[in-house]
DNA sequence: CTAATTTCAGACTCACTGATATCG
DNA sequence: CCGATATCAGTGGGTCTGAAATTA
């Protein structure tokens, strides 16, 4: 991630494409800082947000709902299982597999994190009304739609 | 930068944070293939774009004023010169300096490089109206100076 | 002597690939 | 034999740090 403190040349400074890889750069930013001060990386959110969302799974399913790599969620895991945030079991009915659950500290931990990425988001849409908030919300959801799951 | 195929968390998908970094993934993908169609990576953009709306410059004003590390102005402008897009001339004033100038060849190459960010500018705004797409830029704009630029 | 510039070499992070062992 | 899984080791792009050489 380039920060672009610089100044950027005028030609950009109004581009839609611009403005949002400003907004991303910060966004991204201050999320990790965050979660960086509550001792988590964004890999740990996505995997216990997964675990939340879609109950026990394993880590080759973990590595392909949430798109981490195979390799990184081993790693993830491994980090978040030493906090006793997940709990490896392997699975009776296929002893490949490793079946992951998230205990009730991970839970608190997930809230945590929403929690961090609810203030993320107050802050980021501060200085537009309520009305500007579901204006701008609705047309980028119709971009994201549009251009990313079509 | 992760491509994030897979289904995010129910609790993001409607969060500004995502949509822009799911935007800016995709606008991000986008450049940077018709970039590489067009010869170029994004360094070389912005060196030829400050070039030419600051005239000649040093080395190290470059690296200062696009953001880009100093190391690797070096090797972007490099490439550059290779396609005698700038010209490299020793500073007589100052010899510790190289004065970067941008050369004919390289503004017909900043040139094509401006209409494909155009043509970019347009197609992810292709769902928008015309009046919409002002409030979104305003409403971006508003927030970029509001957390990048207070 | 101190400071700035250019350049090179290497570190570091993140995402990915390959290889191995296990198992269905 | 084939396919999927978990794990480890290593590659490559992008960014940054350190240091050498030059010159003000």
């Amino acid at each position: 991630m380039m920060t672009g403190e610089g100044a950027q040349p005028a030609r950009l400074r109004n581009a839609p494409s611009w403005l949002i890889a400003q907004l991303y750069a910060y966004s991204h930013r201050v999320r990790n800082e965050r979660f960086a001060a509550a001792g988590f990386r964004s890999y740990h959110y996505r995997l216990l947000a997964a675990l939340a969302e879609f109950g026990p799974a394993s880590q080759a399913t973990l590595g392909r709902s949430t798109g981490i790599d195979r390799s990184d969620v081993v790693a993830a895991l491994n980090e978040l299982a030493g906090k006793h945030l997940i709990e490896r079991a392997p699975d009776p009915a296929d002893r490949r597999r490793n079946i992951i659950s998230i205990t009730p500290a991970g839970r608190r931990g997930l809230d945590e994190l929403d929690e961090v990425l609810a203030e993320i988001q107050d802050e980021l849409l501060a200085p537009l009304t309520s009305e500007e908030r579901d204006r701008l919300t609705g047309m980028l959801v119709r971009l994201v739609e549009h251009h990313v799951r079509p």
